[in-house]
RNA sequence: GGUCCGGUAGCUCAGUUGGAUAGAGCAUCAGCCUUCUAAGCUGAGGGUCAUUGGUUCGAAUCCAAUCCGGAUCACCA
């Protein structure tokens, strides 16, 4: 049970034996004490003073010295300051806890709990390659999954690739037009970036062809509609959707190229999926649900064949399910797609990670799934991010400042190389050893930057700060570790790795003290994590606890301890801190080196 | 215009179920490598927590109004 928690109830059980009363959890709070105090942990007596009826101070004097006498073995003094209850907790109870814990590896991980949640996370189209936007969704996602798969949950990891579609069939129109049978192949390129040089070229294409003809005297909305290559790319899509052959089978090959280039990002970053769903295998799927809507009275039609729903009592409008021509728009594939997700692996809970741009489409997707009775409606739950703006304003695919997923990991890698060069380390590692630390720095240095930030708020991505391995960064704690596996390499050679076994451990420094409190509280740290499903918490922990062990590091030797007792605690100390750091970039999807 | 989100140090961000003198990192300045990896450590300066009012023992945190920024309100996905 962590501190806290304790605590809490060691004091509902003071309060109840000292004045008979019983107090609930939420009726006064646990707080880290302040270092400028003596103390681990403060309770906040001012919400217990009214309902008592004493003075903070006698209060605070009672309740310690009742906790002091009938808790001796968590609690050594205390001290009351205005009206807060400063305790600090026993050598012993926090030397136990560090035995405890280093013979048991897993940190509070749960038992399994039965949940099963999807969380679906990435979701391409499939005519250009992935970009910064797409890292952190695919950070996040994978990183929530984890998270929530360490909290005892049963996870399934989906993507939904959307496959279909007008911009597909611009690629393959352009492609058609300009390529002369070119394939990444004969190109030597990567499929997703091929397919996407296809695409810019239909949008330079069309781009001109519309100014043609508004000199020749058209509005610009005429121009636009009658541009020649549009014509061809919206007859394409008619094409595809009555299964022309040939049509279908362009499609599936370009389709091919982009899914390889997919793929090879995908295993680069470490990023993988249970499942996949293609949207040209979903997007009928809601057409029932808008029929069966219809009969119930639920949905109504207009003149023009249309399909509606009115959500107005719900604060929004009458919206859209069905056009006149019978063929289903987004929302509707939507639907179809999270019925389906619930019904074939019985979920207790779908999470979409998608950007904060779609709150409200996401908000009218569970209104109208409520509405057509869908028992699940409320186990929909929208993981919304933020956009990620450069510091010379937003991403525009048009002007071309979008930054390529595959690019930017490229320069990472390379930066972390050239970092590392210019350290002199290059000389103790093999090259094969340094292709593998490249990709762990640079990797973990961009996947740390992207995930250091609440998902929720937008962040600006800074290139010259991304890069960085000084600070509040992946780097630094990847160092922090590789110090203590070196270490522990050296203790190790000496035949003196830690024994837990009898030891007595008396005295603690603060900084030892302080090291074994914040370990503690990795186990609250990772449910709330998950609870929040909100990875920078993790983030946040993990880089305290190596700059907690670096204070550490420099003022306490380890290997040459003031005697053998304190060497054991200090091994112990470390072995944790490296566990936990390990374990805690893990649940970020960042590997952590040997050596660096 | 309606709805939603945000505004904390020069910059990027923590901190918000109300608690003590608001914290990090970067940048700036000053120190620390014969001693377990200096990708590190120690210290200094830097704040009207957007503004105003309210709630109370106590507000960055809750409420109201205002200002600023963003998203969204498609027979696009």
């Amino acid at each position: 049970m962590a501190f806290t928690t304790t605590i809490q109830s060691a004091a509902i059980e003071s309060l109840q034996e000292l004045y008979g009363l019983q107090f609930s959890e939420k009726d006064f709070q646990i707080n880290e004490t302040k270092p400028e105090f003596t103390g681990d942990y403060t309770i906040v007596l001012f919400a217990l003073v009214k309902t008592l009826k004493k003075s903070p101070e006698n209060l605070g004097k009672e309740l310690g010295e009742y906790l002091l006498k009938n808790y001796a073995d968590l609690f050594s003094s205390f001290n009351v300051i205005k009206g807060f209850l400063n305790l600090q907790i026993t050598e012993s109870e926090l030397t136990s806890l560090l035995e405890k814990n280093y013979n048991n590896k897993l940190f509070g991980k749960k038992p399994a709990n039965n949940k099963k949640v999807m969380v679906e996370y990435s979701s391409p189209n499939t005519n250009k390659p992935l970009h910064l936007g797409h890292l952190r969704n695919i950070f996040i996602g994978w990183s929530v999954a984890e998270i929530l798969k360490f909290n005892g949950n049963e996870v399934i990891k989906t993507a939904i690739v959307n496959d279909r579609g007008i911009h597909i069939c611009k690629s393959m129109i352009a492609w058609q037009m300009f390529a002369n049978g070119a394939t990444p192949e004969s190109t030597q390129q990567k499929g997703d970036h091929f397919v996407g040089e296809y695409y810019v070229k239909f949008n330079d294409k069309y781009k001109k062809e519309v100014e043609e003809l508004i000199q020749q005297g058209k509005t610009k909305e005429e121009a636009e509609k009658e541009a020649p290559i549009m014509k061809k790319t919206q007859q394409m899509l008619l094409d595809w959707e009555q299964g022309k052959p040939d049509v279908k089978e362009l499609w599936s090959t370009m389709n091919g190229w982009v899914y390889k280039g997919f793929d090879a990002t995908y295993h680069r970053i470490g990023s993988d999926f249970d499942h996949t769903f293609y949207e040209s295998n979903t997007y009928l799927l809601g057409k029932d649900f808008v029929y069966e809507g219809l009969k119930k009275n639920i949905l109504f039609k207009k003149e023009d064949g249309s399909v509606w729903i009115d959500l107005t009592d719900k604060g929004l409008d009458e919206k859209l399910v069905l056009r006149g021509d019978g063929t289903s728009v987004y929302i509707t594939q939507d639907i179809g797609l999270a019925k389906l997700k619930f019904e074939d692996y019985h979920l207790d809970k779908s999470i979409y990670v998608i950007g904060d741009e779609q709150l409200y489409h996401m908000k009218v997707l569970k209104e109208i799934v409520r509405k057509l009775g869908m028992p699940f409606a409320d186990n929909i739950f929208h993981l919304s991010y933020g956009m990620v703006e450069l510091t010379t304003g937003k991403m525009k695919s048009r002007e071309g400042t979008v930054v390529d997923a595959d690019d930017l990991i490229d320069e990472m890698v390379a930066v972390a190389a050239k970092h590392t060069e210019e350290l002199g380390k290059v000389k103790d590692f093999t090259v094969e050893e340094l292709k593998v630390l490249y990709e762990t720095l640079g990797l973990g240095a961009m996947k740390f930057y992207l995930l250091r930030v609440d998902p929720k708020k937008r962040m600006i991505f800074n290139p010259d700060e991304s890069i960085d391995f000084h600070g509040f960064t992946g780097s630094f704690v990847q160092y922090a570790y590789a110090r203590i596996q070196s270490i522990l390499k050296k203790a190790d050679d000496g035949k003196e790795s830690a024994n837990s076994e009898h030891l007595t451990f008396s005295k603690l420094l603060p900084l030892e003290r302080q090291l074994i409190l914040f370990l503690e509280k990795y186990s609250n740290t990772i449910e709330e994590a998950a609870s929040e499903m909100n990875p920078s918490i993790i983030a946040n922990y993990v880089f305290n606890l190596a700059k907690l062990y670096n204070s550490f590091y420099v003022e306490h030797s380890v290997i040459n301890a003031e005697n053998e007792e304190k060497k054991q605690l200090r091994l112990m100390i470390s072995v944790m801190t490296a566990n936990i750091i390990k374990n805690g970039l893990y649940l970020l999807g960042v590997k952590v080196p040997e050596r660096m």
